[in-house]
DNA sequence: GACTTGACTAGAC
DNA sequence: AGTCTAGCCAAGT
C-alpha cells in the first residue's frame, strides 16, 4: 500500500458537503509532516475521488497547476452546500471530523446537580 | 542511489 | 491583512 493509494482511499470517505485539509489528511494517515504529499497524491486523481473536498489549512483553494482554474473546485463545493467567506471555506463549520465525528458523546453525561 | 519537483504549512516579519 | 522562508518527504527521473 503506497502512501498515494492510502490518500485516495481516505479522500473517498469525505462526505458530501464537508472538506478536509491536506495536513489534516496527512495527520489522519499518521504522517503529520506529509501534507505536500497528499497534494501530490491528488494530482492524478480520477473522477472517482472527490478531490475538490480537499483545501489548504487556510480553507482556500490551492492551484493545481499554472493554467488550472480554481473556480471549478469552488463551484463544486458550493453545489454541495459548502459556504465560502472572503474566499475561504468556513472550516469551523464544514471541516470533516473523520472517525472522531461518530464517537459517543460522553461529554453529555455530566449534569449540574 | 542521488537529485528534482511541488494541490503544504507554521512561523516570522 | 499579506509575503517570505525553511523544513518537509513521496514519487518521478
Amino acid at each position: 500500500m503506497t502512501f498515494r493509494a492510502a490518500v485516495l482511499e481516505l479522500v473517498r470517505r469525505i462526505p458530501r458537503g464537508r472538506v478536509a485539509t491536506y495536513g489534516q489528511l496527512a495527520a489522519m494517515l499518521r504522517r503529520p509532516r506529509s501534507a505536500r504529499q497528499v497534494g501530490q497524491a491528488l494530482r492524478g486523481a480520477d473522477d472517482g475521488v472527490p478531490w475538490h473536498r480537499v483545501v489548504n489549512a487556510q480553507g482556500s483553494i490551492s492551484r493545481r497547476s499554472r493554467t488550472a482554474s480554481m473556480m471549478t473546485q469552488r463551484i463544486r463545493l458550493e453545489q454541495e452546500g459548502v459556504v465560502f467567506r472572503r474566499g475561504r471555506v468556513v472550516l469551523a463549520r464544514f471541516r470533516w471530523q473523520g472517525v472522531a465525528a461518530r464517537r459517543p458523546r460522553d461529554f453529555a453525561v455530566r449534569q449540574i446537580g
